[in-house]
DNA sequence: CTGTTAGCGCATTCAA
DNA sequence: TTGAATGCGCTAACAG
């Protein structure tokens, strides 16, 4: 009750008059005799007691600690995920602890030496760029890893992805539907894993439907921030003017409406446009912003259950999770172009 | 190198043919001689040896970590905040650990209780109702607290806030300047810490500048979220047409700008609108928002660096700061009514 | 059902 | 300088 000093099993069981082990199996929830579950109950409650978590992990060798890693946590997709594995986790007890990468490789590889450290009893990882390096890592890693986004082909890792080659194409499906021809892509870094593989949609998706794709159609935004996507866009829009445009995050896509309407021009009448990740801000945006749902929650969840498998059952087979996009249609890309209607 | 199994420090002291107390003096940065100092990091090295943290942490008493604890994982301003905590702790080699709550006091208790297991060394908390069983219970932890936002007054609690009155001030004098006279509210709950404050900020600001608060001119969302933000505004607009709105956040005033947009009004034409926290968000909306900035990412940086101090001197008498507000102002807000105009 | 005991891996005191 | 020994607080054998 009052401010408790600091009380210990062997602080209970003198009080409660039994063996420090009749208190832990009482604490624990294992058999023990109605007068010495009461004696002990009542002394802990007396004391104060909390069990202590460091002693508890030294010896079961558990620290009911899930670390997470992503690169950017401004990243609303990101954030998302975050509170999506930490609710998922906290029912089985354990606790989210978030360990920031600036997104280069070699932040993550000393995460993974941290980790060895045992701080935690497993991790799930999202990196924006995969060296050999880094999976060489992982491999050796001594814990438990699921990697959430694409890993090269033959890394056994659990992991789960989104199909954002798909995603693309329905993104382009879409626009292509509405009549637009001139469809632009506002991709982010290039040398990234989702840079690199939703550029390959989008030029697979286009050709698909032989649209042509002008080379002035497409722009590399330095990072996937709305900063980065203003210069982006802005370097889109002076060189060509399409009649839509793709855009390879949330983030980037805000900004290029954002360049689009300062210019004058409308969502969607000039321009439609469709972001990737389908955040919270796609809602909030203004015009409402149609984006490409790769299932972030899902992801999330996903993963973090994958994880917990493991943490279980060491020995479980490898299991790989692809994750189905789908299009979420808002006001940005609704009805034709202008041009086409006047 | 390889997929060491786990080593430990009898292994290495083996391996370096020497006692485990010189292992681990030597990784200590410990007077040693060059001769031990050398064949046990030459052991550590071929053994890939990491040293266990919750050993480490059971003998010295200190995990190295800090908790953390905000009511809404999804609202950008404790996103910054998070942030900017864990790159500060970071550089004194503590962790994060994300403790999320649903805004309940139950919680933040439960928290608490669960602290005082020593999962960490310290927790910073951000309490959107403070009950007096919270207090009671913030009084009692036995280790190092943190608040971000008020407190109770004679609380006697490490604490860093906002003057969210002044900040309110600051919104209504840039407004009243503007030459906007019908200037309406859009807060959040009234018994959260923040609303409460707010609201007096509002009042005693249009007060003092002898404007008439129209009764339906203050409205309450059911939280801080845009979606509650969006049915606070509709039920403001279709029963009072003000020429400007405070919102108690950014969510809530984005979610106005949805609303007024919607209904063929213009920002700031029609309305002007400013919001508070000045998040990212303030910066993507569009046209782009005047936010209060209440120095979010100073106050996580001077909590966490408060923490640190306590951390390293228990004893060190309780300070509490308050972080000055001021005015980011955006395209929402500039420029005079159009009514006035015309 | 209960008590005694042995560590978990490490930092640190005390002797040597 | 170095090694042997102790104990942080707890759980899990093992006896009784």
């Amino acid at each position: 009750m009052a401010m408790a000093k600091k009380s210990t099993l062997v602080l209970v069981a003198e009080r409660a008059g039994v063996s420090i082990a009749s208190v832990s199996r009482v604490l624990n929830g294992l058999p023990a005799s109605d007068r010495v579950v009461e004696s002990v109950r009542a002394a802990a409650r007396d004391l104060g007691y909390v069990p202590d978590a460091t002693a508890r992990s030294l010896k079961v060798g558990k620290t009911e600690q899930v670390a997470l890693a992503v690169a950017d946590v401004g990243n609303p997709v990101y954030v998302a995920m975050m509170h999506e594995i930490s609710r998922v986790i906290a029912k089985d007890g354990y606790r989210l602890v978030l360990s920031s990468t600036g997104g280069a490789a070699q932040d993550e590889i000393d995460l993974l030496d941290n980790l060895n450290r045992g701080f935690a009893d497993g991790l799930i990882l999202s990196p924006l760029r995969v060296t050999d390096d880094l999976v060489a890592r992982l491999r050796e890693s001594r814990l438990p890893i699921v990697i959430i986004g694409s890993l090269p082909d033959g890394v056994e890792l659990d992991n789960v992805r989104a199909d954002s080659v798909r995603g693309v194409g329905l993104a382009v499906k879409h626009l292509a539907k509405q009549g637009r021809r001139q469809i632009a892509f506002i991709n982010g870094p290039i040398d990234t894993v989702p840079g690199a593989a939703r550029l390959g949609g989008y030029l697979r998706a286009m050709a698909k439907r032989e649209l042509v794709v002008h080379p002035d159609a497409q722009v590399y935004a330095s990072d996937f921030t709305f900063k980065a996507g203003l210069e982006a866009a802005e370097s889109l829009i002076s060189q060509f003017t399409p009649d839509a445009i793709v855009c390879a995050n949330d983030l980037l896509a805000v900004a290029a409406m954002k360049v689009i309407t300062r210019r004058g021009l409308s969502v969607p009448g000039d321009i439609a446009l469709v972001g990737m990740d389908d955040t919270d801000i796609a809602e909030l945006a203004n015009p409402s912003l149609t984006s490409v749902n790769l299932g972030s929650v899902a992801r999330a969840r996903a993963a973090a259950k994958l994880l917990l498998r493991r943490l279980n059952d060491p020995g479980a087979p490898v299991k790989q999770i692809v994750i189905e996009p789908r299009l979420t249609i808002r006001e940005s890309s609704i009805g034709p172009a202008q041009a086409a209607t006047s």
